[in-house]
DNA sequence: GTACACATGTTACTACCGGTAACCGCAGTC
DNA sequence: GACTGCGGTTACCGGTAGTAACATGTGTAC
């Protein structure tokens, strides 16, 4: 068998007293060699190919995981924890608002610039090949990163603004609108790279300062 | 055991003298039919479904379209393309800018609710499987209707309203940014429900609007 | 020591997918 | 006739997710 594993396996012969570790170990070291195959070849990439990297074979896998799904979703969760842990941070870190946003968008869009595979990979989830009987589930969309960022987004913004009655279903909201602006600017950003990063931040902070609705109508704009 | 047993068997007579049927309306028919089977199978659709519904095998589908992403292209292409028109008409109809937004963004939730099917559609393109060779482009992630969709709103904004100089670039960074918060917003709604859509497109030209900046600090907002 | 249970691993398979090669039969036209 | 183009098919290829069955080591009970 080949031996591409980076990390020989430390050929310990005791392993008595923590066999369950073992399988915890274990469990790690297979998301890894998944984490390095699926950073390599897109999200798509095979069940073979994990295993491969592994040194093991599918079967083992699907012993841990369950199915592909299954192994995605813990893929993404350490990945979502931990932009989740970054964007907390960022949105303590300064005590004014605008300031907050900027940061905050600023980390977000750091994060996708610096790592864009990861952030592809949590983008497009498992695609669950086996269609969930019934017709077609409609809810179930977007990626849950941004399920969650949003969620949470929300707590935070209702917890901290005071948005009157029926607040906390506003900030919701706002905070849904917010993470699919950060999402749709980010991701069309990464692509094209149209300005600079801080460019980026300060207009979309802008626009969520309501810069649009104060603007100027051009002169001869066309009311065909 | 589907293989060859379903329904194509039809003889077919009525193809002797009406042979004038051109490529065109074959192409027009395979595409009605292939609308069907996506619209009730979901995006993963097997080409082998569609060819069964269209009552013919798998090659002729190849002979018109190519390959499967070329039949979804031509597929979303219809769609996008009705999506934009209602969205330009809407984007024209009414004189007061925040009327406009509001219509708008009203067109689009209406679109989207009620055929969710096509909405989902087109928001998971072919996800193309043979990755293309070289390692991971990481472009082209949103589906194009978004990429679409930003790029006219840019023009619109950049040719109505008066943003000063490097207007034309920020025009173009928040109609992204807009459409990502629809597209977001709204694939949150869809699947949640949580308010009416009157009320999700208030709070979120609210939000356009500025309402996040000027808002008050709660008053015992957790500094932590 | 032997027998059992269990975790770890393998090979070899099913069922299906996208995509293609090769062939078949029927129009029309010299 | 023969020859060509076209709409159609069957039968296949390579690769995918997922599984069954079998092979091992290893710790514990008797």
């Amino acid at each position: 068998m080949e031996t591409t594993t980076t990390q020989q396996e430390q050929g310990d012969p005791r392993r008595s007293p923590d066999q369950r570790r073992s399988a915890d170990r274990r469990r790690r070291e297979l998301l890894e060699a998944a984490d390095r195959v699926v950073l390599r070849d897109g999200p798509q990439a095979s069940m073979n190919a994990i295993a491969a990297e592994a040194g093991i074979t599918k079967p083992i896998l699907y012993r841990h995981f369950g199915d592909k799904s299954g192994l995605y979703r813990a893929l993404a969760e350490r990945h979502t924890d931990g932009l989740l842990a970054a964007l907390r941070t960022a949105i303590d870190a300064s005590s004014d608002r605008r300031e907050r946003v900027e940061h905050t968008l600023d980390t977000y869009l750091a994060a996708i610039e610096t790592r864009p595979q990861v952030y592809r990979f949590l983008m497009h989830p498992a695609e669950d090949s086996h269609h969930s009987e019934q017709g077609f589930d409609v809810g179930r969309h977007t990626a849950p990163l941004l399920r969650r960022l949003g969620e949470e987004l929300g707590t935070v913004i209702a917890e901290r603004v005071d948005l009157g009655p029926g607040g906390d279903e506003l900030a919701r909201i706002w905070a849904h609108g917010i993470v699919g602006m950060m999402h749709g600017a980010g991701d069309w950003w990464l692509s094209e790279r149209p300005c600079s990063r801080q460019q980026l931040v300060r207009s979309l902070a802008d626009l969520l300062w309501g810069r649009l609705s104060v603007a100027e109508d051009r002169p001869g704009s066309p009311r065909f």
